[in-house]
RNA sequence: GGCGACGUGACCGAGUGGCUAGGUAGAGGUCUGCAAAACCUCCUACAGCGGUUCGAAUCCGCUCGUCGCCUCCA
């Protein structure tokens, strides 16, 4: 079947149709987390959105493999930085081990992401665990005569890659406009033979925690080494898809490509390059360094960074996904709010469709014939309607993944729903294959393409205690037939109701 | 300075040459013991100024404003 999936590529500047390199296989790379601390409501989007993205290739057919890495390996602060990391530095003030700090970080990152529904990726390669694969890159890209070493660092050489390749052809960038704009106060830079070149190995100082032999010394990788590397193990030298956040672009993406291209791969090393946009608070970015995030532990438990309640992971997850992933986003409170009302319409939506499904009904028609009787179904008024609906679900989805446009036409669904579970004749205008496939359409998009699952709200101890008051007002009345009746019904929950001199208790069957 | 986004109704947020998404909030109504939910109706916007066009929120130009990347960042 013929599907008008369209995605935009950040390389080509268009929305594209989809075609993988190798049908029916895709993979999928996203830049995943360093983790040296919490992770905040801005990590979450990318992570989101190609979870819907991974969802929705598979309910296409693809048989998709996901690689989101994460990335463990201190990797300097800034070029000014001599020797200390950020999971060093981490390591140093909590006095622990650099990999305690890695492992707790990326612990928590997973907690998260599932929490907010995001499916496991099919393969999650720690940078720590792929020295061997990133120093063959370095060594393939010296061999290539791209790199060249200094004191037990290797640096990438941007001007010469550049004489045969285009430096910048990801984020539009030219390397003459680059060097007119570069900055001469950056310190460190002394080792390179262009400001524009970067470190693919770097050696460590002495006090330098995170450290691996290689043929170049002690040292460590890049920090966009592992990307190329582990990409390439995984995916192949040309993947389908790989992305990140907008402020990956540049340079992380840029140098990504320009590694593959000049390692032994030759390759862009995706084909899709995609890019979502960020997250603000009050119109600014969150970011660590600005220290205006939202740490996702947080919000999901209670007021913090300006906001004044809980937001539960699944209002987060809908409130991320009514946005298209290439807009930017404003968190507040009033938004999330409203987010969170749309997101429990949706999910009460969910639980009407079991009410609407194939209702025998227009028993009226019995008797007709039975072509004529498929005919008149097929044409009956409220059909056309319900299919136009369901169809409206892919649209958005089809069109770079506009999600917004997808929770759109849900509620434009629902609207019908609603009205024909409430209103007999407009039921009776529906025939019964089209409602079937419109009440399946809005459980795949909603649950199994969206991710979007049912929060439980209600406590059930105090639900509990409820039906246990129920229970001693029917004993005091001697109403023996609904106390039967409830002891017979918590019984099939397995719990039993035990009358005890102090009271009205319940425990837990033991059968 | 270089590159690039964006400015939509009370709020959030799609769309992008004619058919005026959607959610939330507000007003009125149907339903209802009271409610809730649901449904119906209303509030109908595209920063400003020019231009192109039969027609622009949508294309072009200018102005104003906001933001991102160029340093780690999702």
């Amino acid at each position: 079947m013929q599907h008008p999936l369209s995605l935009y590529n950040t390389l080509t500047r268009k929305k594209e149709e989809f075609q993988p390199v190798n049908p029916p296989q895709v993979g999928v790379y996203l830049c995943g987390p360093t983790v040296y601390s919490e992770a905040h409501l801005g990590n979450a989007r990318g992570p989101v959105v190609f979870d819907v993205l991974t969802r929705y290739l598979r309910h296409l057919g693809y048989s998709v493999r996901y690689v989101r890495n994460i990335t463990d390996v201190g990797h300097l602060e800034s070029d000014a930085d001599e020797g200390e990391d950020k999971m060093a530095k981490a390591a140093r003030a909590q006095r622990i081990e650099p990999m305690q700090i890695a492992q707790h970080y990326a612990n928590r990152y997973r907690q998260n992401m599932l929490a907010l529904g995001c499916l496991p990726p099919d393969i999650e390669p720690q940078a720590s665990g792929h020295i061997t694969e990133q120093i063959q890159v370095v060594a393939e890209i010296i061999e290539n005569g791209f790199g060249y070493e200094v004191n037990g660092s290797v640096y990438f050489d941007v001007p010469k890659y550049n004489e045969a390749n285009r430096y910048g052809k990801l984020s539009n960038r030219s390397v003459e406009d680059q060097l007119a704009g570069t900055r001469d106060n950056l310190a460190g830079q002394d080792e390179k033979r262009s400001p524009l070149d970067f470190a693919i190995w770097k050696k460590a100082t002495p006090e330098h925690i995170m450290r691996w032999p290689s043929p170049w010394g002690e040292g460590f990788p890049g920090w966009h080494l592992e990307c190329s590397a582990m990409s390439r193990k995984y995916l192949g030298d040309l993947s389908d898809i790989h992305g990140g956040g907008l402020d990956l672009m540049f340079p992380h993406h840029e140098c990504e490509i320009a590694q593959s291209q000049g390692s032994h791969s030759h390759t862009d090393e995706a084909r899709i390059w995609m890019h979502n946009n960020m997250i603000t608070v009050n119109g600014t970015k969150m970011s660590k360094s600005l220290g205006n995030f939202v740490l996702l532990g947080d919000m999901f438990q209670g007021p913090t960074g300006g906001l004044t309640q809980a937001y539960s992971p699944q209002t987060v997850r809908f409130f991320l996904l009514q946005s298209h992933y290439r807009s930017p986003v404003d968190v507040s409170d009033e938004a999330l709010q409203a987010a969170r009302k749309g997101y429990r319409k949706l999910m009460n939506g969910l639980r009407l469709l079991d009410k609407l499904v194939v209702s025998e009904q227009a028993p009226a028609n019995q008797e007709d014939d039975r072509t004529t009787d498929n005919e008149q179904r097929t044409t009956l008024s409220g059909d056309a309607d319900l299919r136009k609906l369901t169809a409206d679900l892919f649209t958005g989805l089809n069109d770079d993944l506009n999600t917004a446009r997808c929770i759109a036409s849900l509620f434009n669904l629902l609207r019908k729903f609603n009205t024909l579970a409430t209103t007999p004749t407009a039921l009776a205008e529906v025939g019964a294959e089209a409602l079937q496939a419109a009440v399946a359409a809005y459980r795949t998009v909603v649950v199994d393409i969206l991710g979007l699952q049912d929060e439980p709200r209600a406590n059930a101890e105090q639900l509990l205690e409820l039906t246990l008051s129920f229970y001693t007002e029917a004993k005091t009345a001697k109403a023996y037939d609904k106390v039967d009746q409830i002891r017979a019904a918590l019984k099939g929950q397995g719990i039993v109701i035990k009358d005890t001199k102090a009271g009205v208790e319940w425990a837990y069957s033991e059968e």
